[in-house]
DNA sequence: TTGATTGTTACCGG
DNA sequence: TCCGGTAACAATCA
């Protein structure tokens, strides 16, 4: 479930139901206890996504920072209460909605200075307006690691996981074992826009959609993913090779996805 | 019970 | 210094 968009997502449906309003914040397990009691009965200011780094920011001038990691998941629900699930970290409380953050990787109460450190260690988010990805093709451009690694080094740009890294290779025609440095300007300008434009679809359909033939569109739905999973490719309908990019399965197609150095 | 999974970081060796 | 590999952590489902 989470990639940016996933976030991104969460940040604009939390700030829209949480926002201006004091919170009850609690730690069901009491695996957080001292951080949710920093933040109970304080003021929502702001919710925000960087990246795959989600933030909720109080007018006490702390901020909570979450991280789903892989297995994380984020669930909202209407009031009345109902009780958590086990693995609920932390459960916020609105005038209308609860949110139950269950499993985490990271739940941890910052300040502004750790705020700070943080987007200051996270690349230019594909989703934000303010990115500058300038600073991602700079990073790629200097390096022999394969692009396949680059895009997703959530240090180099933010946002992509690994369905989209395969998707977006393929979309592109480029192959992900293309070393950074042989990435061109025009090459990095379609990841980076095709990058933007799919993950503002998956913000949109709270899904990951990477087709977008008419048969999909006519009924709303259909296959979501070109290669990702795939044993033929569907443009040139040969085999699909699938391997590891730092111990993440990987698809590309040899014809479609010609590699170059 | 085992394995696989839309993620990240610390640590270590080359 | 940089790069790649490995382990650790998280939850759920088939």
């Amino acid at each position: 479930m989470p990639e940016g968009h996933t976030i991104h997502r969460a940040a604009i449906d939390h700030h829209r139901i949480f926002a201006r309003q004091k919170l009850i914040v609690s730690s069901p397990q009491g695996r957080f206890s001292e951080g949710a009691s920093i933040l109970n009965e304080q003021i929502c200011s702001a919710v925000e996504a960087f990246g795959k780094h989600l933030l909720y920011k109080f007018n006490n001038e702390y901020t909570l920072h979450i991280h789903l990691g892989l297995f994380g998941r984020i669930r909202k629900q209407k009031l009345p209460l109902a009780e958590p699930k086990s693995s609920v970290r932390i459960r916020l409380i609105g005038k209308k909605h609860l949110v139950d953050i269950i499993g985490p990787t990271i739940c941890e109460v910052l300040d502004q200075k750790g705020v700070m450190a943080l987007i200051g260690r996270i690349g230019p988010d594909v989703l934000r307006p303010d990115a500058n990805p300038d600073f991602a093709f700079e990073k790629i451009s200097r390096s022999k690691a394969p692009i396949g690694r680059l895009i997703m080094d959530q240090s180099v740009m933010a946002g992509i996981g690994n369905i989209y890294r395969s998707e977006i290779l393929w979309r592109q025609a480029i192959h992900p074992e293309t070393p950074g440095k042989a990435i061109c300007q025009q090459a990095f300008d379609r990841i980076w826009g095709d990058a933007r434009a799919l993950l503002a679809i998956g913000v949109e359909r709270n899904a990951i959609v990477t087709v977008f033939d008419e048969q999909s569109a006519k009924r709303g739905y259909g296959e979501k993913y070109n290669i990702f999973g795939k044993t033929n490719c569907p443009n040139c309908k040969g085999e699909i090779r699938r391997f590891e990019i730092s111990g993440r399965r990987t698809f590309v197609c040899e014809t479609c996805q010609p590699i170059e150095t």
